[in-house]
RNA sequence: GCGGGCGUGAUGGAAUGGUAGACAUAUCAGACUUAAAAUCUGAAGGGGCGUGUCCCCGUGUGGGUUCGAGUCCCACCGCCCGCACCA
């Protein structure tokens, strides 16, 4: 008999799909649809095990609810703009483009082989013009709605890449793609008013129940609402046509504790002040720096200069000094703040720093201590007690001090009442030739105008050339020139394109209809939104999630999407990366040279070099990297043991939003289990049928059934593979019958199929099952089948088991207690005596407290 | 610094407050074999002697709640992740 060969079955099957299309999602009124979407690859070139295990969670999911009468969208496409792209170009001189698309094809030839149950009649490039310009017909639309606008700004230059960063892509002062030093450099750019939305956003996180809560408060913290006061301090002396210096405060109940004034270096008066002021404008230029580089590694180092102004303390007393302090923001409140030392650590650094003045404005309830060097900031929900409070009071929590002091502040005229948020305009211009062109043309006469849809898209140029850094639009000879489209004289198009995470906001919408000839379809988006299942990596926790979801309200406004699709992600999950151990020696600079596992030999639970038999030292669970030879490549394994064997693997060891170790011997195990169950399906022998037996055996089928399904509900996919290991070795050892054993083994096949979708066909059809077993309903575990007669209960003597009883479920319980008091160990315990009380929880355990 | 999460055998991990260690790896033993591979069966948290349906210890550490705690509460230690001068 010949033996279990993924070569062989797994090609056959995958012809199967494809001849019925199986996986063509069509919209139809009789089911419910089910949308199951992993976050798209940038095409890079090649597959790694992280998308295997992306992609095969995604289709379990897939396949499940195919199973169970859903109408399935499972799309596939590129996320294929971006600057490696270029970067290719640059260095072999060849175009993003041929680069790109290549890339795509390979990688579709080395994802195909895992037999996903991917539309790939909808698939898409962000790169195809098709779907750019239906991106620069979203952004003329948001346009309209102000929702996208143009502003001079300070913005994060990349010296290395010679492109504008988000605030988000820089990580420490450095760029996120070429970790060079990032410098600010002012220019007119293109934003995205997400800010107008942080409300909402941030209110919207509390309905997503099926998001990691991890993710929600993530973007919480990164939206950064907050309450507070803007007041308006006046200058003792007015100085260069300013009078007052507003300030925003979350502590206006500290008022009472101010001394100084703390401006931005970027602060207009500052501005003003360094303009005949060398010292200053010097200091600013530190802070500047500061900003950027420095900031991580002297983060502690307060620095100031009295600009010798001061304002007048609305409270009485002494004029306050205004400062210029370089841990103050221009870009969050208004720039400037007053300082209250007492309460907060970064004001009492600067005041100890410079002898300011350090004023205490509460007591702890049971402490009179005056702040020393630590400045006293307890939780706002603590109740303390104040001294001179503006508002009058006592003895409050800062929370009631807050509020108290806005209202009193704003019944005296001194300021309003304010919500802040940290969230920021999403930057999206970026000087780069691979990305989508912002569609609008600068012209003499008319300014900024947008594109006509009907001159959509705006393609970008093929004859373009890398030989130099900067932007290849700008020296394009031809390119820029065009009518204007107001009024038709010659004019510029804008030669910025849009970062890539624009092109990943909604994407997912565009899977809908992906050819359709507006940005979506209607009644394809209202069929097929919102994604009833989201599967990525929590390395998009903030960004493109966040962005998504602007873009979806935006969508939302512009009529793109209905207003059920405002939140677009019902359901999140944020799976775990694939790791391997790292195998490394010391050279002799004591420098680790990395092995690749295949030269490396592992006994006794110790890792040898197979050239030479030095011990290697293990690195265990480390990220899969090229520099440490720990990668492992998906099409050697779907090589050596087919992609079924690939998908189990990914699958089965660790829970899904943890990180999995890549093992050869855990691979090699699975695809020894797939040969078992293989074989146990072509041995299924013609044994007469054995009642006994053959109800257990099917007792154990609905066993089986009720518990992979729950562990595929529920994400439990390692869960639900351990129950079908259990499940397989109940079967082999079993007695039953030839009939039963075929029905069990059909189930077998069916419950594997969402894992191992060629093995289940192959199992399927070879015991006589009905058609394709994707096309077969999920088998439903039947409740009377699970009904044990007996159960085995543990008993506890005092909380620790002492022995064990099986009796009738159904036992009434006072029979129960005799036949537990009559236990050898309970009568022993109890000595002659009466135990003090007796628990028993039905069906489950019986403990004498003695 | 702030916020969040996690600590269970040699390893990955399992366990609605109810028999801790399912399932898998690595390990060991047995069967089959001339032998090996493959395959199949079994053992296995640590310790004890009294070898048993035995006893003691055991889920980072120390306390607490409970008839009963890996699970809940408090404090501490360690590790991981996110944010970080946000007034």
């Amino acid at each position: 008999m010949s033996d279990y060969s993924p070569a062989n079955i797994e090609p056959k099957w995958q012809k199967s799909w494809d001849d019925a299309e199986t996986f063509r999602a069509t919209a139809t009124a009789d089911k419910p649809k089910y949308y199951v979407l992993e976050m798209f690859p940038y095409p890079s070139g090649r597959i790694h095990m992280g998308h295997v295990r992306n992609y095969t969670m995604g289709d379990v999911i897939a396949r499940y609810k195919m199973s169970t009468g859903h109408n399935v969208l499972h799309p596939m496409g590129w996320d294929a703009f971006g600057m490696p792209a270029e970067n290719a170009a640059m260095a072999s001189g060849g175009h993003p483009k041929e680069w790109t698309y290549s890339n795509i094809a390979t990688m579709k030839d080395q994802m195909k082989p895992l037999g996903l149950s991917i539309d790939w009649t909808r698939e898409f490039a962000t790169c195809d013009p098709e779907y750019y310009g239906q991106q620069q017909a979203l952004f003329l639309d948001m346009l309209g709605q102000g929702l996208v606008y143009r502003k001079n700004a300070m913005v994060n230059w990349d010296p290395v890449d010679m492109t504008v960063l988000a605030n988000e892509q820089v990580i420490d002062g450095k760029g996120w793609r070429s970790g060079a030093d990032v410098e600010k450099r002012e220019l007119t750019q293109w934003f995205f008013n997400i800010s107008s939305m942080g409300e909402e956003l941030l209110e919207a996180l509390d309905g997503l129940d099926n998001w990691p809560a991890k993710v929600r408060l993530m973007q919480e913290n990164w939206i950064g609402k907050s309450r507070g006061l803007e007041m308006t301090f006046p200058m003792s002396t007015p100085a260069h046509g300013m009078d007052g210096i507003t300030v925003y405060t979350t502590r206006p109940d500290t008022l009472v504790g101010a001394s100084f004034i703390g401006l931005a270096a970027n602060h207009p008066l500052t501005v003003a002040l360094a303009a005949d002021n060398a010292e200053l404008a010097a200091f600013c230029e530190d802070c500047k720096k500061m900003d950027t580089t420095e900031a991580a590694m002297e983060k502690a180092e307060k620095k100031g200069f009295d600009t010798g102004l001061t304002v007048e303390n609305p409270l009485g007393g002494d004029p306050l000094p205004i400062w210029v302090a370089n841990f103050v923001l221009m870009d969050y409140g208004t720039g400037a703040i007053f300082a209250c030392p007492a309460h907060d650590q970064r004001d009492l650094d600067f005041a100890r720093k410079y002898g300011l003045p350090v004023i205490d404005t509460f007591f702890a309830m049971d402490d009179d201590t005056p702040v020393a060097d630590e400045a006293f900031v307890p939780a706002k929900t603590e109740k303390v007690r104040w001294i001179n409070q503006p508002a009058g009071l006592t003895e409050a929590t800062g929370e009631e001090a807050i509020e108290a002091t806005i209202d009193w502040a704003e019944a005296k005229g001194l300021g309003t009442g304010k919500v802040q948020f940290r969230l920021r305009d999403w930057g999206l211009s970026r000087q780069r030739y691979w990305g989508c062109p912002i569609p609008v043309v600068h012209c003499d006469t008319c300014g900024v105008v947008p594109e006509k849809k009907e001159n959509l898209p705006v393609r970008l140029p093929d004859d373009v050339s890398f030989d130099i850094p900067g932007n290849p639009l700008d020296r394009h000879p031809t390119w820029r020139d065009t009518p204007c489209p107001a009024c038709g004289k010659a004019a510029k198009r804008e030669t910025d394109t849009m970062d890539t995470f624009v092109d990943s906001s909604w994407y997912f919408a565009r899977f809908t209809s992906p050819h359709a000839d507006t940005p979506t379809d209607a009644a394809e988006a209202k069929y097929w939104m919102n994604v009833d299942q989201y599967i990525g990596g929590i390395e998009h926790a903030i960004l493109h999630l966040l962005y998504s979801r602007f873009f979806a309200r935006a969508m939302n406004d512009t009529g793109h999407l209905p207003k059920s699709a405002r939140e677009p992600f019902d359901a999140l999950f944020t799976q775990g990366m694939v790791t391997h151990a790292i195998y490394q020696t010391p050279n002799e600079n004591g420098r680790p040279t990395y092995h690749f596992p295949e030269d490396v030999d592992l006994r006794d639970g110790k890792a040898f070099l197979k050239n030479g038999g030095a011990e290697v030292q293990v690195v265990p669970s480390a990220k899969m990297s090229k520099s440490k030879n720990n990668v492992v490549d998906p099409i050697n394994i779907i090589e050596a043991y087919g992609a079924d064997t690939a998908r189990w693997f990914v699958l089965s060891d660790s829970p899904p939003e943890r990180d999995v170790e890549w093992t050869a011997s855990g691979a090699e195990a699975a695809f020894k289990h797939l040969g078992r169950v293989w074989r146990m399906a072509h041995n299924i022998g013609d044994a007469q049928d054995n009642p006994a037996e053959d109800t257990a055996l099917m007792k154990a089928m609905h066993k089986a059934i009720f518990e992979v399904t729950q562990g595929v509900e529920s994400f439990g996919f390692n869960a639900s593979i351990a129950k079908l290991y259990g499940y397989a070795a109940t079967v082999s050892k079993s007695k039953a019958g030839a009939n039963a054993k075929r029905t069990a083994m059909l189930t077998m096949a069916q419950l594997m199929a969402p894992m191992t979708p060629h093995l289940a066909e192959d199992i399927w059809t070879h015991l006589g099952g009905e058609g394709l077993v994707v096309n077969a309903p999920w088998p439903i575990a039947d409740e009377a089948m699970m009904v044990e007669d007996e159960v085995t209960l543990p008993i506890q003597i005092n909380g620790k088991r002492r022995g064990e009883l099986t009796v009738a479920k159904d036992m009434p319980k006072e029979d129960l207690e005799k036949l537990v008091l009559a236990q050898d160990a309970v009568v022993k315990a109890l000595n002659g005596g009466t135990p003090k009380k007796l628990i028993v929880v039905p069906g489950r355990i019986v403990n004498v407290v003695v």
